[in-house]
DNA sequence: CGACATATTGAGATCCATCAACCAATGTGG
DNA sequence: CCACATTGGTTGATGGATCTCAATATGTCG
């Protein structure tokens, strides 16, 4: 895959939150920095300041902090939703970040740095727009997350999960996606067990 | 309290998200509409769409929703955290809303319709930028309390609680607290006991 | 006072965690 | 190619946290 074709990939993405002309478009696209990692790879590490957003490409990223000892999944990232990737809780509030991101597959990135975004902002209010959308839209999702989680009993947030990050059981190992779901490695099993079962 | 204090109110907490000169209050204000509303009155209401937002002066305000016939409580706001209240969810996706919104104490408020806002994001890349702060300000509060009903006991969550809402224990029945937490208001009423033991 | 909403308490059931054992797949060094 | 370590996944036994249901206070307001 050309670098060309991971531009458009991102330009597509989002113009689904506004509509985006073509000399916005360029300022942004200056602003960007492919970079490639390997599996394994942290792209924050904790305790470090995240100082620049990625946009996933491909590849599969999983941001989780330590809690007690244990990893606790805020969130994953595939390529195939073509979204941005960061500890979006540092790179918003400028502290210190308290997770970790890393890559579970070899993952393509376009960099955009919390100062080159910010130059964008002032130079384009088109594109302070779009941020403005996209945060807005981040906020929605994350307030159905909080839902779930407040009232729906372990099975039903697995079959959300289902429907969030579709293919995700054959992508990742399933005790990241227990941590994700707030339960043990050993009750996602039982669970998965139970569903496949009813689905006979 | 005059309705003159009470915009000032506004303006000094939006000031906190970004400075705002005198021009840009002034449009806004223009788009400020003042009500009052009677304790137990709804603001939106299940399955009608939210067009308008409120900044909360005085008064408590509830946002809940029906689950399995329950009631399941979203947030708090009340008037000295000085915010704005709404169902976001409805609001910024302009879908209908799946949530009631209703007071619990006489309650004043600035309304600020959706068209009114577009109008100001057109006007002012100031008030643009500082819609997209209050978005990602939000999104951050909102990932906050994620990590907290993802790993966190109830008793744990009871005390965040207490310092997110200071004083709410005293203002609001209990067992709208309880549906916060994501626990019946017979284990809030089990942790409150035990938390008081505690402290002796 | 009487009526109603709210809060507490107790007993039993249920969900899920913990701990430990075991299994399957994969990788590595000899 | 084999021995064995490592990682990930499953299964079973037990315990703890929290729910449900029911009974009993404790307001609060007409």
């Amino acid at each position: 895959m050309g670098s060309g074709s991971s531009f458009e990939k991102m330009r597509q993405s989002l113009q689904q939150f506004a509509a985006l002309g073509e000399s916005d478009w360029l300022l942004i696209k200056q602003q960007l920095e492919p970079r490639s990692f390997k599996k394994g790879d942290l792209f924050v590490k904790e305790g470090q300041l995240c100082t620049s957003i990625g946009f996933l490409n491909s590849g599969i990223a999983r941001v989780y902090y330590l809690a007690d000892g244990k990893e606790i999944t805020s969130y994953f990232n595939a390529g195939n939703r073509n979204m941005f990737v960061c500890s979006f809780s540092s790179f918003l509030s400028r502290k210190p970040s308290f997770e970790n991101v890393h890559f579970l597959e070899d993952s393509e990135l376009l960099l955009l740095s919390y100062n080159g975004l910010q130059e964008l902002y002032e130079k384009s209010p088109a594109i302070q727009k779009l941020g403005r959308l996209m945060a807005e839209y981040n906020y929605v999702l994350s307030m159905e997350r909080i839902y779930s989680l407040q009232h729906l009993p372990a099975i039903e947030r697995y079959h959300a999960m289902l429907k969030t990050y579709p293919g995700l059981m054959n992508q990742v190992p399933h005790h990241y996606i227990a941590s994700y779901l707030g339960i043990t490695p050993e009750s996602l099993s039982r669970i998965r067990k139970e569903a496949a079962r009813k689905e006979k």
